[in-house]
DNA sequence: AATGAATGAGAATTCATTCAT
DNA sequence: CATGAATGAATTCTCATTCAT
């Protein structure tokens, strides 16, 4: 029962270990009721402490939701990265970065929540600049695969990319705010299903 | 107050246009920073009074919210019900009710901004009971739609309706979020880019 | 009974005037209990409001003592200007200094309390970098009464003028913290004597 | 440390070090931050250690203030006393106690300083109201030493001493707020230079 | 002796709301 | 209709203090 074990617990691992436990309780939070209108002491409720106990481990409660979101990002990117340099054709690429996409979901759903919900405002804060500059790298990204495609004649040419990008940007997050690793649909389950609903449409032959 | 005379009529459609004014602008507001984020200052400095005169006009912030949202959403069911009415098929349904949806978008923007931010959390609220409603009954519209189009044939039955219906209630509102009623796509062109996307996917043949 | 009765309480006249009662009572505040040491609602009691009007009038508590130290020193360099600008000798600069710093603690006897108190501290501050460039001008100032002084023959070359400085610097506002209008003595003849003191010394002939 | 046997003499000895030590670094940074403004964990900073730490060592911020200060009136007095009760004449007592005033501040500094800047509002508390017994000593004593000196015909009858006294009480601490025992003037200079010019001025003959 | 993690009281500040004018 | 001034509850954050280890 006893959350730390294993690693004494003076180690530094423990003292991570409680900050990780702290940040999971608050990404909940944060998503289900709402960075701006969640409070602190709504938090600390949540992990079973006072409001000013919080204070020990983070500054602030910009400081709680920076650190969820930029391990998100953090994660998210390596995992882009690993994708988009491994040389696959547009189609693979298109198929490869939707299922990762999905996979940070099934990891990071509350952080995908919050980054979905809240950043737009918070990129207006100067400490959060690393928002924008990941929504430049994602359209980048997006972009750069769906104009490769089209001009491999694997993509439509009769669509806006800038439409489809768009398209892709907004919906391929979307499934973090209902998604539920113990549902009947599993991740990767639900990827498929989103990829040949994005490739051949809904419509029957 | 006190010299309204002869007119009355004219003296309550300017009071109507004012209330009007002032609404637009909150929900300009609201969509732009967030409702909970957003102060009742802020809402009157953008309309150019004091924080305490919105109060002449309003009950409460609570009240602009629930009217910028409920004058949007009976609109909005109008348009469906007379769509949902008119006996149409499953596909001619589909395209004319994401055609409708767009022309939603491009009429009240910043409600559907705010719909889509805040109608989760603002569900909760016994005042806004209604929104729980209208999602209620957009999946029933939506779900019937699509069985009827997998059964007649129209659509693919290899895919979890529910899971098509959550990707078109996710995907159909958040061009709100980007799109200006002055750029370079009229609501029209998005909606027909947006139908022939589901339908048919982005796939070349 | 009734504060405002003159001059007509819409006027922005009456708008600075509260703002100066309430400076005057949160400088009476300060200078009693010690800036750090004094909470908001101290002073809010001590004005007959509630802790948060005063943020009406005021952007936070570290603006009050801008405001009622700034004020201060403007009114004060004003007055040494005219002195230090009228062509005196050093020894009847001296004197109408000395007159004039008596005359500021009459007048700004709060405000001279807590500008001995706390510059030292405040002046870590950015927003109070008046407060280390009016130490470092009276420094000069000082300096230059003193040399010219010394050089003129009329004080003594014996004692260093960077102590004879510092005395004066550390002496001239002690007053403040002890000092009544309604007291036995008054500010001039105060300044009277301590001008005698410091130039004469307490020795009998 | 820990097999700490026999010599519990010399255990016992090293702990009153380490609370000197701890206290010394308490007076070093209440007196550069002030008292109010401080908080433990600065101290338990400046000590390297953590915050709780000191309370193994203190029973609160309050008790270290008070050992700081109550350490340096106790030896103070003790010198005072030395003087006074040495049968001296009034100019000479007047002489030895700025002497001593000034090896105070060369050998206490920090408390010095703290007491220079805390005791009013520290007074107010019960805990200390040796500093109003302290102050009230202080004003008799040198009361009693210019009084008898008007008598004896060797201090000015011209000027008030209630104001003489005052004068001297606020300025032969001040010194403390600038002093440096590694600066250019040892303190015995200072006295020195500080005895000529209450006694004799200023002003060259 | 010292650490790490909390507590809990209270600080500054914010903000929806009220109301006399 | 709108202003200006206030209220009061809630919010974020601070900090002296405690205590098991």
């Amino acid at each position: 029962m006893s959350p730390r074990r294993r690693d004494s617990s003076s180690t530094a691992a423990a003292r991570a270990g409680r900050r990780a436990e702290l940040l999971a309780t608050a990404a909940e939070v944060f998503a289900s009721r709402g960075y701006a209108a969640t409070t602190v002491r709504e938090v600390a409720d949540a992990a079973g402490m006072l409001g000013g106990s919080l204070y020990y481990h983070f500054d602030s409660k910009e400081a709680m939701v920076d650190e969820i979101l930029s391990t998100f990002l953090t994660d998210m990117w390596a995992a882009y990265d690993r994708v988009t340099g491994s040389g696959l054709g547009a189609r693979e690429t298109f198929h490869a970065l939707i299922a990762e996409s999905f996979r940070m979901i099934d990891r990071y759903r509350p952080a995908v929540v919050i980054y979905q919900n809240e950043s737009k405002h918070l990129a207006a804060n100067p400490r959060f600049t690393y928002l924008a500059e990941s929504m430049r790298r994602f359209r980048e990204m997006w972009l750069s695969v769906l104009d490769r495609g089209v001009l491999d004649g694997e993509f439509r040419a009769d669509l806006d990319t800038g439409l489809i990008y768009r398209f892709i940007r907004d919906t391929v997050w979307v499934a973090a705010s209902w998604y539920r690793s113990d549902g009947p649909l599993s991740a990767d389950e639900i990827a498929r299903q989103y990829i040949v609903m994005v490739l051949e449409g809904i419509t029957a032959d």
